[in-house]
DNA sequence: GGGTATTTGTCCGTATGTATG
DNA sequence: TCATACATACGGACAAATACC
């Protein structure tokens, strides 16, 4: 494939934008057809006599919009636009786990639980996980600490000062299965007949753990900076003695919480003793746009924060890593009322994370990931620009799901998941996010996740629900 | 390495000396060691949300100063600054477990804990972890069933079925990372203030799960056919709703409990509603004598046994896979309470035991080991014949590790761990199994344990003991 | 068929031009 | 004129996939 592509150096633009706009053209009149490999930026750049850079920047432009899929060590192809639905194909031969297709003919599902996997670094894990277990380090399944290897809590407390701002020691890490079994184990450390107020709506599983654990929950109200600190002394939050907040990106109202709506948490936590804020961190990878605020934890000068993560999003949620820091005082709790119970999570497994985090496969991986949710989420919100006049957009600066609000109210919630359904196209009503769905008092709201679907799938998406909802 | 920097567009001085100051800080302050890679000029922009220019003049002036290195193509490095700081150290090379190394100058330990490791089949283990995480099988990392994959609770249904008598259908199984996670799941389903008994001494991780869990606890004496049944009615079990035993090999006594007294249980369990009976079945692999008695479960015919078992024994302690079988009535209740609970065992780990289960690996693993064991019991067996005119042997006929109660009362529990210590041998005295050991009104009774040990070390063990102990 | 050379996307530090006070 | 911030363009180093011997 030889391009001739007409370049001006003073021409219209600079030179990366006359390849990319000549290039996604062709791909446009079809003239590229998908699936056909594009010249290497080196042999582009060499035929053109620029720099690989330039060519570079023209092909990354293509990716970001989502002409183009680059292939590691392959090559950039033309991507399939517009494309009627492929047959995905069932994991065949060893093990197969069930219920993993779409059912009732659900073609684009905007779950906003979903992941992308098809960057996961199979081959590093696999060969982590291979080297864990040569050597026949037969102490590797005798049991470990309960609270975590040392080591990975060494890497995860590094981690977590570096890029989140928490500021902790290693023997303040609880590494457990799953950010549920985490929730369950701090409240048996809190212990007593607490009082959680949550944000509403929030994250489900974590009320129904408080719950579970016979803690009263109070609804506290949000607005554009997060959760209504005001409610706490006074309002619907009135006699809550723990907050459960998301600051870094609330779920579902992804709102990102103010740093003055942080510092009034911090003060009311304060105020009186016994008072902790729970900090759930489980979306802070990705951000968008604005700032990065630092954790909560980081801000807290009295111990009052207590901070939970998992590795559920950034690697993936079948390997039930996460992780608990509390502060000083707590620990003493911790090792009194839960300190007996041995870890669950298997040694080999907390040791290739070990592996994967110090080598740096992680930093890696997540800077991928970050590239290719930009990606996506760009390609989203490019396509919601035709949604605009009748639907107002939310949440879009962080994590991976944005929300869409009917503006004139032409639709309920239900009408909106049922009419996108009819086209084979899935979206989430923001009631089932309610403590109490009937007190949702929201105008009509959906959720979109993308993290799972692919560029092609989005803009499916997109159009089937255009025609769902009547937008021209 | 993703750094959180603190920025502020009208924050004291401009941008790129913000971050400047930051950095240098960190450096100083020993949290960005020599020789650690600093995030590149395009990374570092990118997340600050600034031009890559900026960053560019924070790490001139970095450079400038000395308190870091560029590497072109390579990336930024942070100088050997003043050896102020002291150096931490890396965890070199592989990952290395710590306090894996016998402290104290003890030389054999007796521990009732212990595992035989030596014949694991790390080979096979290694193969199939391997062939599990081949073919990219992406739906291994997603969300897996909350209860466990199916086909793994088919393969342990049919392996309790034919080898411990119990019957159930793989959706009453709940596959969890440890007996004390999936106590705490099941104290979640019986909910509410139940009474439990359990025998006395016992296995101390449960109680203090349910103690942890707001349960009373009545403790309940045992004899030589186990439990005493009777007690439940009108003696020190009075008032318990729910029975926590270990039929067939209990700990920490080694009892095996005569039928008899288990159709006793069962038929408390069945004259009032909403009794139970918890059976851990922690053990039943090993048994050198008498027949096999099949499961408390699997003599039930009234729904009112819940099972609990490991692979913690049989494989290893450090895989973390346990599992729960429920009565069909607690499913509902389980579905209701605990449902919602994602899986705490890992996805490509469940796979993994799929594997070694349904291949015949863990049949063959655990003929290897019975036999294993029962020469480590004869070794040991033999040896006491020595003592027997001191002391009694009890607990013999199953599990991992037998008691020696001192028949003339020469020595109390404490001396006898004292004077073995002094030998360089570790028993474990039975008062610190009991749930106030204050109560202990047995004579004093010390554990061997000999599962980790090997046959020299038995028998270096037991001359040890026989000097520290003056037998001839 | 197993080692080696080549190709390729991706990462990187660097240099220079431009806009705005 | 200078400090600050941003945009464009350059070419080297690297690991993984592929092609070749």
């Amino acid at each position: 494939m030889e391009l001739m592509i007409p370049l001006n150096t003073k021409g219209p633009g600079p030179m990366y934008e006359q390849i990319y706009r000549f290039i996604k053209e062709e791909i446009r009149q079809g003239n590229l057809t998908a699936g056909s490999r594009l010249p290497s930026t080196r042999v582009l750049a060499e035929n053109l006599k620029v720099s690989r850079s330039t060519t570079q920047m023209a092909y990354e432009q293509l990716l970001s919009e989502g002409y183009i899929d680059s292939e590691p060590c392959r090559g950039y192809y033309v991507a399939q636009i517009e494309e009627l639905v492929e047959v995905k194909e069932a994991p065949a031969g060893r093990f197969v786990p069930e219920q993993e297709e779409k059912g009732n003919g659900i073609d684009v599902d905007f779950s906003p639980r979903g992941i992308d996997l098809d960057r996961f670094p199979f081959q590093i894990w696999r060969k982590i996980s291979r080297n864990v277990l040569v050597d026949d380090n037969r102490a590797l399944f005798l049991n470990g600490d309960p609270q975590g290897e040392y080591a990975l809590r060494q890497a995860i407390g590094s981690y977590l000062h570096s890029a989140r701002g928490v500021r902790c020691r290693p023997d303040q890490i609880i590494i457990g299965a799953g950010s549920e079994y985490l929730l369950m184990l701090l409240s048996l450390i809190l212990g007593g007949d607490r009082v959680i107020a949550m944000e509403n709506p929030t994250y489900k599983q974590a009320y129904r753990v408080f719950r579970s654990q016979g803690y009263q929950v109070r609804p506290v109200n949000m607005d554009r900076s997060g959760i209504m600190a005001s409610e706490l002394d006074g309002g619907m939050g009135e006699g809550a003695d723990t907050v459960y907040v998301m600051p870094s990106h609330q779920y579902p109202m992804g709102t990102v919480m103010s740093v003055r709506r942080r510092q009034e948490l911090l003060s009311w936590a304060c105020a009186k003793e016994g008072r902790y804020l729970i900090e759930d961190d489980y979306d802070s990878e990705f951000r968008y746009k604005g700032k990065p605020i630092p954790a909560l934890q980081g801000m807290d000068q009295n111990g009052r924060v207590i901070y939970i993560g998992t590795f559920s999003k950034s690697i993936a949620p079948a390997i039930r890593i996460g992780f608990l820091v509390l502060p000083q005082e707590l620990m003493m709790r911790y090792r009194e009322k839960a300190g007996f119970f041995s870890s669950t999570v298997s040694r080999p497994d907390q040791n290739i994370l070990y592996q994967f985090l110090t080598e740096g496969h992680y930093e890696r991986h997540l800077n991928r990931m970050r590239a290719v949710y930009k990606g996506k989420h760009d390609i989203l919100l490019g396509g919601l620009r035709d949604f605009e006049e009748a639907f107002s957009i939310g949440g879009e600066y962080a994590g991976l799901h944005v929300l869409l609000t009917d503006r004139k109210g032409r639709y309920t919630e239900e009408e909106l998941e049922k009419a996108a359904g009819k086209k084979g196209i899935r979206v989430y009503g923001l009631s089932r996010y309610f403590i109490h769905p009937e007190h949702n008092s929201y105008p009509p709201t959906v959720l979109l996740g993308y993290a799972s679907l692919s560029a092609e799938e989005i803009q499916r998406g997109l159009k089937g629900l255009k025609e769902a909802w009547g937008i021209a």
